[in-house]
DNA sequence: GGCGTGAGTTTGTTTTGCAAACCCTGTAGG
DNA sequence: CCTACAGGGTTTGCAAAACAAACTCACGCC
């Protein structure tokens, strides 16, 4: 079983083993901006309409200081953005940018997949319909084909140049 | 300007302000899961094919103590299954359960979003082709009727019966 | 018998998270 | 005028978690 030394990092070459190589990856870099406790359940409350401090924190249960430090690390990352509602006493809420919008496919699937693997009795906690009428449930697609993802291991996808050797 | 004041977290009753109650969300209890700092990253890596323990650490960069944590509550959680691959001596190695390859969706999505907005010169750093040839772009859609979720604020969602009073 | 591999665990330090209390601006009521 | 309350945070002190590096253990090979 001659161990196929891949170049799993993508970097071109293959490391050394017991030495750390993170692969350049959008996955990660995504998660530096999102992946932190509570940052994705901030987007949840924004995209529900919530966008004010004080509800934010209520809603999600994240501490003050924590909250405020995420909210403004979003707002640094172009996710967010900290509007003023009023002036005397000013005050201000956060929406989402167009960026920011755009995890909303993140955050459909995260709650996908806890629907489907974690409700309790009384099925989901929050049902939606979609505009065509229909209770909604979201589906990955090719944007090309339109045909959905498979389940097998590899979901009917391949690495482009996998090896660059 | 009467604050309609909503049922914001489903609960029935509107929490006292100041209170925290956060929702009952299959968002929140699928970030209980796979919500942790490295356990995306670990799941990322067995899409692609990694599976063994010195593996996952160098390619994503992770400590071997959290690591190793991580790795136990995947399983423990039913994402991951720890398999032997050889006895004499003992050595296992991860792979998705079902549950586990369900998840394909958020790790497409958090992909597709950093290739968009945190790629650098040269583009993304991966590009997966689907089984149709073309260059893979994921695109969420409803399940019924295969519309795109919009862009709007709503994404052309609603919650079925928002207002339980 | 010493070295290498694989899969972790241990140890000691640093960082982060958390809860509760506090601060500041401004409005409303007695 | 004095107090209370709302909103949007910051400060403080403590506990939990992350981190890096070294160590263990079980073998297989030279």
């Amino acid at each position: 079983m001659a161990t196929t030394t891949r170049d799993e990092t993508g970097s071109g070459t293959v490391p050394p083993p017991g030495e750390r190589h993170p692969r350049a990856c959008s996955i990660a870099r995504t998660l530096e901006v999102v992946g932190e406790k509570w940052s994705l359940l901030v987007l949840r409350e924004l995209f529900l309409g919530v966008g004010r401090f004080d509800r934010i924190a209520a809603n999600t249960g994240a501490p003050r200081d924590v909250l405020s430090a995420r909210l403004k690390s979003l707002v640094a990352a172009g996710v967010l953005d900290r509007v003023p509602y009023s002036e005397h006493p000013p005050r201000y809420e956060y929406v989402l940018t167009e960026a920011g919008r755009e995890l909303r496919p993140v955050i459909l699937s995260l709650m996908h997949w806890g629907d489907r693997h974690l409700a309790g009795d009384g099925g989901p906690p929050v049902v939606l319909t979609h505009r065509c009428g229909n209770v909604f449930e979201p589906e990955l697609v090719c944007a090309v084909c339109h045909e959905p993802v498979g389940s097998s291991v590899s979901g009917g996808l391949r690495r482009l140049r996998p090896e660059p050797t």
